[in-house]
DNA sequence: TCCAACTGTATTATTATTAAAACAAGTGTG
DNA sequence: CACACTTGTTTTAATAATAATACAGTTGGA
């Protein structure tokens, strides 16, 4: 039980990785952000967005001038470049590799780019760098996974127990089972 | 802006998850699972169990017989299978393939199986069952990838913009940010 | 002075947890 | 049998963090 309680400890939530990097949007597209500007992107009102970045200067990440206008920090910058980084290796990983619908991609990505550890990040660049790097083991590897032969293998022979490895029949069979709406009656933020 | 605020779309949480395969662990190893026993596994007291099953017993993923013992209902247990199996999947990808650390494989798994879609999922795995079919493309591709030179290329050459896809530099020099407990000043749940 | 922008306070909701009290049911002993 | 003890469950109250809203107040510039 040591894997277990380890989910709470993450650097920084998703919501403020968001809230950083509509910052640094807004800063790379505009050339300033303010809280205002903020709460447009991310349609929310600008208190909410004021309450949340509180905690963000509080550690560092962000600074506000004399005129209140953002800028991210050193340390804020990195882990904006850190979460982008992340998030486009995965998205890149998900969508041309795999082939996973862009915007699914998208969203998984996001759901999970800032809680990767780094040595994880880190192994699974190094392997999308390979398996873009266009040599010829990659190409006739990457050729032979579109000849592979997608169907799992439990539905074709009948097996009593439980898969260990296969996504496919629970999955399918359960649709929308994690990716969608809650199935009933939890109130949720219905905006 | 449509990739923001999907991130609260999600049809169970971390802890709730941990609870549905507490049981289920319990059930398959002695048998019987009550909410005592739950609680013992995951460390936590009976009340706080108690309190976690009743949302996932409203959302019919639980039952309780007459005796209040605990039972996965078929819902439940094809979620629990299906975590599991994402699990499995995803952490076998890290640490036999990437070669990433087996604890923390199983940390980061941990923290994304609940969040990835069907269809991710679904791909992830077929890409697995490609990449362990051991056939001589496969062979040949792993080969010449622990023969790859991991450096990051831009720690080679001189670039002035802030790299798109090297988690290299910025993690390495920020180890930890990510990873592991807070900079400073935030208070958490210290247990 | 007026308005846009920002801050602060109060409020709501969800999730996760503890601690303590209340309750239920079985066990043991005189 | 009855009373006390033990175990297990549930409920209630409380705390804490996150995320968001609404509204009131403040500030600074045109």
């Amino acid at each position: 039980m040591d894997v277990w309680k380890q989910f709470e400890k993450n650097a920084i939530t998703h919501s403020a990785a968001h809230h950083l990097m509509a910052v640094d949007s807004l800063i790379r597209c505009h050339g300033y952000a303010r809280v205002s500007d903020v709460a447009r992107l991310l349609e929310i009102t600008p208190g909410s967005v004021s309450l949340s970045l509180k905690p963000l200067k509080a550690d560092g990440f962000l600074v506000q001038d004399e005129n209140r206008f953002l800028r991210l920090s050193r340390r804020g910058q990195q882990l904006v470049d850190l979460l982008r980084a992340r998030r486009s290796v995965i998205v890149k990983f998900l969508s041309h590799d795999l082939g996973v619908d862009r915007h699914r991609a998208e969203v998984d990505s996001c759901k999970i780019e800032h809680l990767l550890s780094g040595e994880t990040a880190r192994k699974l660049t190094e392997f999308l760098r390979f398996l873009n790097s266009e040599g010829p083991a990659v190409r006739s590897f990457m050729v032979r996974f579109s000849q592979f032969d997608r169907a799992c293998p439990a539905h074709r022979t009948e097996c009593p127990c439980p898969q260990q490895e296969c996504l496919g029949g629970v999955d399918r069979a359960d649709e929308g089972e994690l990716d969608g709406a809650p199935a009933r009656g939890r109130k949720r933020n219905h905006k």
